[in-house]
DNA sequence: AAAATTTCCAACCGCAACAAT
DNA sequence: TATTGTTGCGGTTGGAAATTT
């Protein structure tokens, strides 16, 4: 049955709109969190004029307006979280949603649903082509990271110039100061340790594509995936039970 | 090139827990 | 204390887009 459909019968038996928002009805919503916060999802539509009930209008703000949300496709880095924190809590999203900042229980379910409860049941055949076609993925996500990475070092890169320029043209003043100064004649001494481009260099950990701090030979992912793709039937084993 | 399959994702539903009356 | 209303959670659905055969 469409949306579509649906959306007609809901209006005729219960009043209520169902189906996909529209831009119209997002923008009231948006309004209503901006003039009242969030809650009181039954008063929205009383309130914002919208044709929709509380329910329909939480998981609207929850799942797609919130504006801390990360849009865009989970990384491997959050996948291995996704993946841990399933094996230790199974099923619960709203619980393995809090560890992962600006992710959504419903869509961190669509991800686990789509990616890894099916594989659960496939032959093992199937499961080697799921692999390859997810560590493709894997290598194209990890080149944007690492195009990502390039850039941010570039512009580091150019700042520190910027600030050692800076810090050069401060050198230069202060020594011509001191040749101009006739009287009280105290000797400069460079205050080593204190230029700020050697503090922001300090700060370049060497980071992993996943974007982990540290960078041993096997990643959790590797284990996890080890783990991951020894499939017992519908039982998934993992290394974290 | 077309059909089949898979993935993505928004949205719904029922249920349970909690709060207010 | 019982009832009613609200909120949050997990399961499920189905259309669109992407990918594979």
């Amino acid at each position: 049955m469409s949306w579509a459909l649906m959306a007609g019968w809901g209006a005729m038996e219960e009043s209520w709109r169902k189906g996909p928002w529209t831009a119209e009805e997002d923008k009231l919503l948006i309004e209503y969190v901006r003039l009242h916060g969030e809650g009181r999802w039954n008063s929205v539509a009383r309130l914002a004029g919208l044709k929709r009930n509380g329910k329909s209008c939480r998981l609207r703000w929850v799942n797609y307006l919130r504006p801390d949300l990360k849009r865009g496709q989970i990384t491997p880095h959050e996948e291995s979280v996704i993946l841990e924190l399933h094996a230790r809590w199974g099923n619960r999203w709203s619980t393995i949603a809090r560890s992962l900042p600006g992710r959504t229980d419903n869509e961190i379910k669509n991800y686990w649903r789509t990616h890894f409860k099916k594989k659960a049941k496939r032959a093992p055949d199937d499961s080697v082509k799921a692999k390859a076609r997810i560590l493709r993925r894997q290598q194209f996500q990890q080149q944007q990271l690492q195009q990502q990475l390039e850039h941010q070092q570039h512009l580091l890169l150019q700042q520190q110039q910027q600030q050692q320029l800076q810090s050069n043209q401060f050198d230069m003043k202060r020594i011509m100061s001191l040749l101009d100064e006739t009287d009280h004649k105290v000797p400069y001494v460079p205050m080593m340790g204190t230029n700020p481009y050697l503090d922001a260099t300090d700060q370049l950990y060497p980071m992993t594509i996943n974007g982990d701090v540290s960078s041993s030979d096997t990643s959790i992912e590797e284990i996890l995936w080890d783990g991951l793709w020894n499939l017992d039937g519908n039982n998934l084993v993992t290394p974290f039970c």
